[in-house]
DNA sequence: CGCCACACGTCAATGCTGTTGTCATAAGCG
DNA sequence: CGCTTATGACAACAGCATTGACGTGTGGCG
C-alpha cells in the first residue's frame, strides 16, 4: 500500500465526515487525550476514537502511521502541558519541589500517554526548556556543576520515574486497580503479629499511606540531602 | 461458567497434555518469564503461552483467571528472586541499599517482566517477606512507626519506579534506544552558551552521566536524608 | 484391585482489537 | 467547468482474551 499519511502541513482539502466533522492531527489528538481522560485509558481504541471524531475509525489512519505514532504526538503535547505557566520565586528548593510535583501532575492527567513518554528523551524544544531551567535552578543556587548534575539527573529521573509508575497504576483496568489497593487492607491488614510482628504493628499507617502516590514524600526526602549537601559545600 | 481455577495446593491430578508436558502454576510462570525475556513483551500472548508449554492456550486458564492474574504470579516471583540470598549485616543503612540495589538489578535481569510487574501490588508470598524486612530494618534501626512508614513507602517505590523506568529504557528496540542516548552528544552537547548557559555549560558532564541509570545516587540520597531525620530523633 | 467422580486438557465459538486494500466522492486548482 | 487526487468509508483479515461444553484418564476410596 502506497503511503497513507500526507503531512500536516501540506493538507489542504478538508472533507468533512459523513456525521460532519473535520478531521486534523489537532482534533485526532485532543479527542483522544479526552478519550482516555474521561473513560479511562483502556478507551482509546482506534474503533472509539473514530466513533468520538465522528468519523471511520480507518480515517485515523490518515494522519498518523499507527497508534503508536498517535501516542507519541499525544505525548508530545503532554510535556508541552507541564511546563505551561511555570514561574519560578528563586527559592531553589521550593522551585524544584514545585517543577517536580507539575510534572508528576501534568503526567497523572494522562496516565496512559505517561506511561509511553517517561522514560524517552525526546530532544524536542519544551523537553530541552525544562533541561535548561532546572540546570539553571541549582546552578544559581550555588551548587558546582559537578554536583548540580547528578543532582539534576536523579532530580528528574525520580519525577518521571514516579509518574510513569503512578501512571501505571491509574492506567490499570479499574478492577485490577481496586484490587491491588484492597491488597492492603484484606491480605496485609490480617497478618499476625507472630509471622509478621513489624507489618501487623505498622497495618493501620500502611493501609491509609500506600494509597496515596510516594513520590511528595520521596521528593522532601531528596531535596532535604541535597540541600544539606549544599550547605557543606558553602562551608 | 464455575471456576476453572483449582487452588494450587489442593491439585493432584496431574494430566499430560496431548505432548507429554505436566503444567502447574511453577512451570507456566517459568514459561512466561522465558517467553517475555527471549521475545519481548509482546511476546507474551496466551496463545503463544500455549503453544510454548505445549499445551491448549485455554489450558492456562485452568491455573490462572486471567493474564492479569499470571503477570501478579510473574511479578511476585521477580521479588522472589530479588530476595534470594539476601542477607542482613544489621547496618541498617547498608542493608537498605543493598536491598535497593538488589530489587533494581532482578528487574533489570528481566526488563520486558518489569515493565509489566513493577507496578503491581500483589499480596502474594514473596512480596509479603519483603514488605516484613524492610519495615524489621527500619524499625529496629530505631524509626519510629509514623516515619517507618512513609521511608518505607518511598524507598520501595523508588526502587520499583526507577527499576521500571530503566527496564523501559533496556527493553525498548535497539535502534530507539541508540537514538534516545545519542540525543544528548547531537542535541545538548550541540546548544550554544548564548541560548542555554546552563546546558553548554554542563554538556561534557550530561554526556557521560545521562547514559547511567540515576537510581544509585537517586538512593544514597534518600538514605542520607533517612539518616538526617533518624539522627534528629535520637538526640 | 477395580471403580468412578471429577480435575483438567481440548475444541469451538464470541466479540473484541489494529490494520489495510479498495472504492466513491468532493475539494479546489487550472 | 472539469480533472486530479486527497480523503473518508467500507469490508475484510488476522490475532487477541476469554468461556461454555465435552471427553478423558488419574488417583483416591471402598
Amino acid at each position: 500500500m502506497t503511503e497513507r499519511v500526507v503531512p500536516e502541513p501540506q493538507r489542504r482539502r478538508r472533507k468533512p465526515t459523513k456525521q460532519g466533522t473535520v478531521l486534523s492531527e489537532q482534533v485526532i489528538v485532543a479527542t483522544a487525550l479526552r478519550l482516555i481522560g474521561q473513560h479511562g485509558a483502556a478507551a482509546l481504541t482506534v474503533r472509539r476514537l473514530g466513533a468520538a471524531l465522528g468519523a471511520d475509525p480507518s480515517a485515523v489512519y490518515r494522519y498518523f502511521h499507527n497508534t503508536d505514532d498517535l501516542m507519541l504526538a499525544v505525548a508530545d503535547e503532554l510535556i508541552g502541558r507541564a511546563q505551561h505557566g511555570l514561574e519560578l520565586s528563586g527559592d531553589w528548593r521550593a522551585d524544584l519541589r514545585a517543577i517536580g510535583m507539575r510534572v508528576h501532575a501534568a503526567y497523572q492527567a494522562h496516565p496512559q500517554a505517561a506511561m509511553l513518554a517517561a522514560h524517552r528523551t525526546t530532544g524536542r524544544d519544551n523537553e530541552i526548556r525544562a533541561v535548561e531551567t532546572i540546570l539553571g535552578v541549582l546552578r544559581s543556587a550555588g551548587f558546582p556543576d559537578r554536583e548540580a548534575v547528578p543532582i539534576y539527573h536523579a532530580f528528574i529521573d525520580q519525577a518521571l520515574a514516579f509518574a510513569s509508575q503512578d501512571a501505571a497504576a491509574l492506567a490499570l483496568p479499574a478492577p485490577a486497580r481496586a484490587a491491588d489497593l484492597a491488597v492492603w487492607r484484606v491480605r496485609y491488614g490480617r497478618l499476625g503479629p507472630d509471622t509478621h510482628p513489624n507489618i501487623a504493628a505498622t497495618a493501620h499507617l500502611l493501609i491509609t499511606d500506600m494509597d496515596r502516590s510516594g513520590y511528595p514524600f520521596a521528593l522532601d526526602l531528596l531535596l532535604e540531602a541535597a540541600a544539606a549537601r549544599l550547605a557543606t559545600h558553602r562551608a
